[in-house]
DNA sequence: GCAATATACTTGCGAACTCAAATATTAGGC
DNA sequence: GCCTAATATTTGAGTTCGCAAGTATATTGC
């Protein structure tokens, strides 16, 4: 039995239970591994905006899921809606004052699970996994 | 930002971009990853037949998960139910010859799609990667 | 032995997705 | 300037899960 076949589903496996150790911890926080990645793309894009097709990208979604997820952040004001005037089928995705309140709460509670699960690495483990995560996804592409 | 929060993120996508490929490659066999997961452990069981719960645990899914997973893989003869004449509360799955020639035809597109996905990965890398995984969920503890 | 507790499994219910189709808007060919 | 094709988003229907509760059986304390 080879030796990438174990590996692929290892690394399934991996992220079904990171996820949901992960889902665990942050629902203190009353919000979902899902919406944590929203706001941390949100936080570190231009204006804290992007547009919602381009979100689902980052954070590995469908376009409808992304729909879904950010109906409820609407209700609660972590995220607003703003048209963009250029092309009227865009409905921008803003991240608020008080979303990114949220989000600082909430990176406190991430950074501290992010050692707790990676603990058991050393240094040079984890420079391999995050360079082996990144090419094997290929790294998202932008237009201007 | 710390590099291993950006490494818990890069996984936690990595393992649903890997489920997403490897699942589209699967459908031309009309089974899905966690089916594939499920006779890759029967089939490498003693008498090929596991207690649900075990099968569960070394899937990386609930209790009730397993059960509705492997209502249709009865209908179709994949698994079969037999009961535990030690203990009645346990239904043991096994693995029918059927599941065993379907799961040997699935093998060989999965090899194949491993080959493709992890193929950018060099020998050292993949060893990094799979013990990196192993050591991060614990390995499944067995008992008699 | 028998009550209390633990274990194995199933079922009801809801959450979080996906895909396909519908809608609205833009961009290109000519 | 239209007609067609592409793009951005939403909506409908269906799938796949988890959690909590229910059922059946086993184990333990005493």
């Amino acid at each position: 039995m080879c030796k990438a076949q174990q590996t692929l589903l290892a690394l399934i496996k991996l992220g079904q239970h990171l996820t949901r150790k992960l889902e665990g911890q942050l629902s203190v926080h009353g919000i979902s591994v899902s919406e944590l990645q929203v706001m941390w793309q949100l936080q570190q894009a231009p204006q804290h905006a992007l547009r919602r097709i381009d979100l689902a990208a980052q954070i590995g979604l469908s376009a409808s899921g992304v729909t879904r997820l950010l109906l409820p952040m609407e209700k609660l004001h972590l995220v607003s809606r703003q048209a963009n005037p250029r092309d009227a089928r865009v409905s921008m995705v803003k991240l608020t004052d008080t979303g990114l309140e949220r989000f600082n709460d909430a990176m406190v509670t991430f950074a501290s699970t992010a050692r707790q699960l990676l603990g058991p690495l050393d240094e040079q483990q984890l420079d391999v996994l995050l360079a082996g995560a990144r090419q094997l996804q290929g790294e998202p592409i932008h237009h201007a």
